[in-house]
DNA sequence: TATGAATGAGTCTTCATTCAT
DNA sequence: CATGAATGAAGACTCATTCAT
């Protein structure tokens, strides 16, 4: 009934090493830049790779080999810049919520109309999420790792996701609207988007914000129509 | 170091009438109740667990011995029921829609008022959903698997899902609202609720679906508030 | 280094009481003729499908559900009829042997002359191996299997192939013919066809013993030696 | 009860080399010789662990554990060397076939006189044939495997026996002999062998060979016909 | 840093065999 | 006699991971 992922002898002690590599230290861990290496980042590289892998077929769906091949190193390469396949999920988290803040943030920037707010940051989640550069792990964080590594995971998308939170205590919404159903409900439609959402079809991807923003509007006490 | 999965030790609840089959008790338990389990039970009871498993872990994420454990069989016995791990999600897949329509035909029957329709539809759709008899695949497709299967099964979920369409082009809407967004927006919203909802918790499976309700009410023409 | 074969305890004790199990004997042996049977003989028809299915697709190739199938039955109902896959192999190599001499020694009957009677034990061998009822198996028996059950095979083969020594040591031959090497060398050719010859092809099967026959010839006393 | 597999103790003797690493030393031996089988010999070792347990157990009576343990390696570790089994197979097969045309084209180079070309090639089809080099699968294409694979593996075959067709076609033969049936009916004999023919027994390599070339000179056009 | 090669546990699946009915 | 259902060992293959070079 346990099921054991791996036999990931370095996962605990190497863990602590990467797991809180963000983009800023790596710039100081840099040493010896040899002529060898091609590229600006190897380590971008690969998570970028394993970014889109992920997003598109799943974290059990990709092998480290298909993560190397996209990123042109061999499979044991990249246990130079990861510890594990999980902490490379790890990472790539980070980086997305990461990103996702930063797109949020500075969407809503300079913003004061609650509604208006609310739109903008809709819109600019759909972007990055619609973007392709974020994984849907994210999204739908699978409860079945070790719990160490989940719970941090969790952590991070909930600190990201207080961001609407925030955005929507400042609403006024009816009385009998639970505001924390509205969040997730309203995360839930933009987040299942990139079930069904296609580059290139009828709606684009700004519209599929605007839509959705229009539509959760709709709990506002007077359910006013953008102006 | 083996890592374990975690849900396991919240496998067992769930699991009371068979899991006296696991290999901890084989050596007492052995070669009595073996006949016990016979009849199309037994296709049932693995219908029952893979739909729970593949709900939980996602398809790669459950091992065909999963779900032989949870059925009380030894995994070869599966494919005396079923020829393929990928079928048995299909059936599976099928019986979690069939089982859907049926639940949200007989709850939107007899009424007529259009937002009414919509707001027992969705509160039938939240409810089945989230008792834990479907299977999270059936939101979720993954479009790696053989193309064959996969277009059966999207089929299915589309015939499914034309109820809401159906539902929703009865609806006054604001006329900038795209029907097709809406829908698709609200199917996101409620079928994110697995990722979130957890039984026992503050909000009801009831007034979850109230609550999204609610929060969709808002694109119509003039925002009614329900009665 | 060791491969065991299946998990057959009945091997031993079951197989005594049919591995005599001639044609001779199942005529006693068969009790309480229910209307349920169909067909004369259940058991011939097994063989049947047996040797035609060992014949084309090897004894591994082979699976008990292919055989049972192909006779109409279930697998687990061949057991009754057969202790084992291996027994059934045996059985249905005896029938083969005990037809091969059937044909082979008819044919040579009331003959005289050497070497005609040689070409009638080849086109007799011939017309049987091609008319698909014997089994490849015969003509190379796996050296895998457990020893007990190869060595009666093998037996079985050499009594049958001693025809052909009688036949050979009749024949005028070259003085630095041995007689050995003429016998398994003449088999050789025989037996091969069964890897190239086709039925309804250019060659009817007649035509291949002759030609056979024709080949062989060389070794007689006045024909050309080597210079 | 689990029955052995026979032929197990004869492999012994014919892998000296590697038998070291088999699971039983596996504890003593261990991570020391684990970088010295490095190299383009382990693709050889591969090759040749596989081409004799082919030949002696057929395909599917090959298992690739068998091969791996043959070979000094695990299972797993094959697959870095070979995508598939099947793969495995052909590629046995292509040495196989390369190193008889070798045989024969180097054994009737500078030779005019045809039967006497023929000779020298059954004595090197049978000297390669029973240095256990080559695979029994050659000569007994399986008709169940995927076609593609099948078809490549016949066309092979074929060319290489083009050389002997051609032979064939410069012999003065009897005008009622068939010479594909001539030719199919000699590769037959000498074929045969494999299963007949015991390393050290009366007959040498060379014997068998030379009375193989013998019994076929019958079909000579100077040789006595049937009355 | 990167690579080639290996590891070994795990995956899905097949199959000979058993046995209660 | 036959079947439906189960068993469990083995099969081919995958994959995260390691490590000497």
């Amino acid at each position: 009934m346990t099921k054991t992922v791996g036999h990931s002898k370095a996962n605990r002690n190497a863990r602590n090493k990467v797991a809180r590599n963000t983009p800023a230290d790596n710039k100081t861990a840099r040493k010896k830049p040899k002529f060898l290496r091609r590229g600006p980042d190897r380590r971008r590289q690969i998570i970028a790779a394993a970014s889109e892998l992920f997003a598109r077929n799943g974290f059990e769906g990709t092998s480290i080999r298909d993560i190397a091949a996209a990123s042109g190193v061999l499979s044991g390469s990249l246990y130079y810049h990861f510890p594990s396949k999980e902490d490379l999920l790890f990472t790539v988290h980070q980086e997305s919520l990461t990103a996702m803040r930063n797109e949020v943030e500075t969407a809503i920037a300079g913003i004061s109309e609650p509604w208006k707010r609310l739109d903008e940051a809709i819109a600019a989640h759909c972007r990055i999420l619609l973007g392709g550069r974020v994984t849907r792990a994210i999204l739908t964080p699978p409860r079945y790792y070790n719990l160490r590594g989940v719970r941090k995971l969790v952590r991070q998308r909930d600190d990201y996701e207080q961001i609407f939170a925030n955005l929507i205590d400042d609403l006024p919404l009816k009385p009998d609207c639970d505001r924390q159903a509205f969040r997730l409900s309203m995360l839930g439609a933009m987040n299942w988007t990139v079930f069904w959402f296609s580059a290139g079809g009828r709606l684009s991807v700004d519209e599929v914000g605007r839509q959705i923003a229009l539509m959760v509007r709709g709990a506002a006490k007077d359910a006013p129509s953008k102006k």
